[in-house]
DNA sequence: ACATTTACATGATGGTTATCATATTTAGCT
DNA sequence: AGCTAAATATGATAACCATCATGTAAATGT
């Protein structure tokens, strides 16, 4: 039955929110299209009306989910704090689709490759952005460096079948990223 | 056909040969136990005489290919230096394991975490000794930091889809990483 | 040499999935 | 109020895949 053209764009919205946390959670390739569409309280039917095809709600879906992570204007040292927390790592739906979804990128279309090296852009440059202390020359190597890191260790804490090994690496990578940025933030 | 016994192991190893290859290159989902045997020159009918699943064959190659990797002796920087060379990032097939394949660990069998955290486990060992001049203390914020670092670089660097931007991230990378090390090794 | 075991080949089978075809119902316009 | 377009539902299709059943031929032990 047709729906209201508000209706439709909130149906719309549904379907990138439960896919982004579908599909970090799971993978783009374990969750299907028709679980997405039955996360979201629709049938599988109207799929093709919302999107071309799986692959165009995957780069859609990154887009959405990058866009949205646009927040933390704050303290960096607090976002680290936050972001290589047990919580974190636990929290791999609701979590940083960076964290989730990088390594999966390679193999998907252009648009899902373009969306997300656009998203690693806008993040390293926030990153130098919330690093007032750090001289300029030093900036871009403070916010790669510490983003890889960040990244890198979730993705193995995330790997680990050992809670204390898991916890041990997310905790020596903290002190590890806290001590570059006192390294490049000393006068 | 009944093949000797030397020919059967020796094919069983060209098995988790071929097989580490594709997986590191396409992900263990995208490659099918048939495609597997055709790359190792047989069919696919004989696959259930060598593993009880693919999911067995997941674990055993993720074993069997960590466990090569036990060589680098030498110096920690000239192995940063080629791990984070744009010649690593784009051989995936040939490259290191857990870079290409420690994300999608969280979604395979209990043995194939298990070998997946050995295989870290002993990774960090073996980078803690490639470090002399870092004092015990530091050794596990060292080692577990840098390859953290150097594990995210590779796959941020094989997700972004601009060559310049790829480049930098392992180029600041590695400055990132050496200057993690100078810190740790001065007296 | 022969019997037997066995490694692999060929050929199903059942389940899953992306995508499409068609039906239905209702919003939006006249 | 009625017509038309459109959003979603139901149902079908074709491909792919892991796994299993069975056949075949050669290696191994006697």
């Amino acid at each position: 039955m047709k729906v209201s053209r508000e209706q439709m764009s909130e149906n719309r919205r549904r379907i990138l929110e439960v896919a982004s946390r579908l599909f970090r959670d799971k993978g783009f390739d374990a969750v299907s299209v028709a679980e997405v569409m039955k996360a979201a309280g629709l049938t599988h039917g109207g799929f093709y009306g919302h999107f071309a095809s799986k692959d165009d709600l995957i780069a859609q879906t990154l887009a959405h989910v990058l866009a949205l992570d646009a927040d933390g204007g704050g303290d960096f040292r607090a976002y680290v704090d936050d972001y290589l927390a047990p919580r974190h790592r636990d929290n791999a739906a609701g979590g940083c689709p960076t964290a989730g979804l990088a390594a999966a990128i390679r193999h998907q279309s252009p648009a899902t490759r373009a969306a997300m090296t656009q998203g690693l852009r806008s993040q390293i440059d926030r990153i130098g952005e919330a690093l007032p202390k750090v001289d300029a020359a030093d900036k871009r190597r403070v916010a790669i460096g510490s983003w890889a890191a960040m990244v890198g260790a979730v993705i193995l804490a995330r790997a680990i079948d050992d809670p204390a090994l898991s916890d041990e690496v997310l905790e020596q990578t903290r002190a590890w990223v806290d001590a570059g940025i006192d390294q490049a933030s000393a006068t």
